[in-house]
DNA sequence: TAGATTGTTAATCGATTAACAATC
DNA sequence: TAGATTGTTAATCGATTAACAATC
């Protein structure tokens, strides 16, 4: 029936990883790996790459490894990568701005088109090539451009709201900057951005 | 003998989450919380909660649940963010300057105290009252202010030089910006944060 | 051929959950 | 007291790893 089986998401957390440890390895000129040296790189077991692999497909070799190139372009395609995906972001304060400047989005499958904020000042602005347009356009621009894919970077109060507002819309993948958990209904999903989980995260093993 | 014993670095990594929570709750004047109330606004099961708590102590009362305050106080705590960390930035693009004016990290624990570029145009400015030093210094700037934590916001390809000399310096837990992995001795403990991986991990299950 | 590495199975390990006695 | 919720145990569930036949 289904093409797909149900895939463990922790399996799916990692193919980005993947993907990124082999564009590493493609910059850096290399063309074959191995679970090996790719697990070595990662902190993981190689028995663990290639299980994870094996829910998809068989990608590699016996005795060889894995053509760098050839891996890159399916896990592209199993993560829907492989075209591009239009964001929005909402929010055009420091992080926002900075975000919205962030260079790495384009040639890993995403292009922000549209960003949002609701102080008068910054309505209007360009920023990165990207005119700010009043927050409360957000539902027609969002279905317009036919957007899935959004980034949350306001404050923390007004987040709820506005993943309100989007999901009404059709946005289905938030990532979140604000540090609150959003509250949103089963067929959405969202990330979550919290430098501070992280680094409590590292202090908690400061023994010092 | 040792007072805790080998606690899984999983439950390590909700308790930031649990203390995130917990703010959000404390804000909205709310005093009292039950693990179901949290786990139905967190989306994980009220068992694995007290379970969580319960490898470090008894902080609730049967019938009743938790007093929020004590339990953010006792997570602090176990955290280790009863008190404040000094963090280094290293970068001053506009990931670096986003970062280094985020006001969210003071009352959570933390305080950026040096921020460090290598581009000439850049040193001396003052970021959020922080004068940016040259990165040739970050050697003995660290070790001054005995630094224990920094974050790395510089391209990717300068990335591993800057935590090889980081690390050296003293620094013991990473929060790392840059899309890549990075290669420490064991006893450094480094945080991703990669926007695109999160995204990636998204589009994974936008069939549409 | 000999050496290397895959994909996969079965075993192990660890994490989550259900259930409940304790008790506020 | 009756109702509610904790902390904890035991059972379940799922993920990781070890091992190896297949094969390049």
């Amino acid at each position: 029936m289904a093409a797909i089986t149900d895939i463990p998401d922790i399996v799916i957390g990692r193919l980005p990883i993947y993907l990124r440890a082999l564009n590493q390895l493609a910059d850096s000129g290399q063309e074959i790996t191995s679970s090996h040296e790719l697990g070595q790189h990662l902190g993981i077991s190689s028995a663990q790459i290639r299980k994870d692999l094996s829910h998809f497909g068989e990608f590699g070799k016996q005795g060889t490894g894995y053509k760098i190139h050839h891996l890159r372009e399916q896990l592209k395609q199993i993560l829907q990568v492989d075209h591009e995906w239009s964001v929005a972001i909402i929010g055009m304060g420091d992080l926002g701005r900075a975000v919205a400047h962030y260079g790495g989005f384009v040639d890993r499958g995403f292009r922000i088109v549209a960003a949002f904020d609701s102080d008068p000042a910054k309505i209007g602005m360009d920023v990165n090539g990207i005119k700010v347009m009043n927050s409360n356009h957000l539902p027609e621009e969002i279905r317009a451009h036919n957007i899935k894919i959004a980034m949350i970077a306001v404050p923390a109060q007004y987040a709820q709201g506005v993943c309100d507002t989007i999901v009404s819309a059709g946005v289905r993948a938030i990532l979140n900057y604000a540090p609150i958990t959003l509250v949103v209904p089963p067929k959405v999903n969202v990330q979550y951005i919290d430098p501070v989980t992280h680094l409590q995260r590292m202090t908690y093993y400061l023994t010092d």
